[in-house]
DNA sequence: GCTACTTCTGAGTATCCTCTGAGCCCCTCG
DNA sequence: CGAGGGGCTCAGAGGATACTCAGAAGTAGC
């Protein structure tokens, strides 16, 4: 919720635009209203330009015209599927960057073939960092970053390589697992900023997640057992809000 | 709440308003009449242009024909929910900033991705201010601040970052209770003008407070221990009338 | 299909926050 | 000088919030 762009516009995070500066175009193909626009409104949230499309056809016809940087391509549409609206578009649009969405049981074989060519895919139920960090990833491999600045996000003494999904505190190598890693990014993305327990299930939990905020809790006690202990804590409760990371003063 | 607008004129709090210098517009959606008004007047006294809604299908007409900025939109609606009322309203508006009004006994149901893409919410029953702080941080993020003054409030040295809710003096920081830092925003958004007990309960408390103006004079004394002992008074009171936060002379 | 690990639920505990009530002080005014 | 009103602070009850543990359910790897 609260300040993804003004943190990118002073926080660490490098950000992502096209060669001219304009902001990066992303397409959403999906044949679920809700998740579609769900998906947007992340995105838009992000400073990109974005088109959304329920259908196979009606997504051919809109990458033709808006010419997008990147797709978010559910693999299954009502009409033709996935692969065959790539295969359309790659005609025009060579080095456009594709992350499907498949669902869990889907053909697994199929998509090894996928991810050969550079594109990348998430399985539904996803988390909306998890969609933000590949496509952060395919459009930096694309060519798309600003700056130089690599993969690496610092607060204080606390690093990390979301590449090599290396977290390190001191020097000294923190293991995490997917969940407590995927919560650090999200925080370490936003220092200084409180996030709420409700922001924080929106963004780094499946979208169909039911459960109530004590998981965030939860996470964040494993978190600092791993990171802060014996340590200054660089993790801050802020009571009746949420939590902040953020250097010592 | 009386003269807001003089306060807004002469104060440090940096103004809202669109690219082309006017108004920030807001649609206000609530079916009780009486909360709707007082949403409205409360708004109006930033300056805002300010519509109301008392149903879902009225709000999206409103919102087509008037083209708010942002909309308080409540949940529950008599005809479709306030879900959905957004639904359509961001196929027009894909940019509208919005801030969900929730039953707090709901909060078992709670709606996921809501402050995913940087909508946010309160829980009725919510205090004024934070509905004005809450709406004040979608639209800055959303690009509406006049300077590029960020979101930190200042009166004499004691400085206070909303974001990460930090509040200092002389550059020594100093810790609030959630109810603590409410009142000191208020005060120092309304900086050398005399507020009364009334005035403080009505935007810091919930609307809903039964209690006395007893409190405030609590608050207060609570406020004055963390950050004017042993240091020029900030706070003042003015006997009979109320308080003033200003700067020594 | 078994094992190891991760994730989540539930309960208990500890801590913190908010508000009420009471007593005191100070100022004002008779 | 005394009474009364307004304001300040202390202390404590009750409630809300957060933390942690232990174990169940789910998942992945062998």
């Amino acid at each position: 919720m609260e300040g993804q762009p003004s943190a990118r516009a002073t926080g660490t995070a490098p950000g992502l635009q096209r060669a001219d500066g304009s902001p990066v175009r992303v397409l959403v193909v999906d044949d679920e209203p809700s998740l579609a626009e769900l998906l947007a409104s992340v995105l838009r949230y992000e400073g990109w330009e974005i088109r959304t499309a329920a259908t196979g056809s009606i997504a051919v016809r809109t990458a033709r015209e808006f010419e997008p940087d990147a797709i978010v391509l559910d693999i299954m549409l009502p009409d033709f599927d996935g692969l065959e609206v790539l295969r359309r578009v790659r005609t025009m649009l060579p080095h456009v960057c594709v992350l499907f969405l498949t669902a869990r049981d889907s053909v697994q074989d199929r998509i090894n073939g996928i991810t050969a060519g550079g594109d990348d895919y998430v399985t539904k139920p996803f988390s909306l960092e998890e969609v933000l960090a590949r496509l952060r990833g395919l459009l930096r491999r694309a060519g798309m970053a600003r700056a130089s600045s690599g993969t690496e996000l610092t607060v204080g003494d606390l690093t990390m390589d979301e590449d090599a999904r290396e977290v390190r505190r001191g020097g000294e190598r923190i293991d995490l697992t997917a969940t407590e890693f995927e919560l650090l990014r999200f925080m370490m993305r936003n220092p200084r900023r409180v996030l709420s327990k409700a922001q924080i299930l929106d963004r780094v939990w499946n979208y169909d997640f039911g459960g109530q905020a004590h998981v965030v809790e939860l996470y964040i006690s494993y978190l600092r057992k791993k990171v802060d202990t014996g340590r200054e804590p660089l993790i801050h409760t802020v009571r009746g809000v949420g939590y902040v990371l953020k250097p010592p003063a």
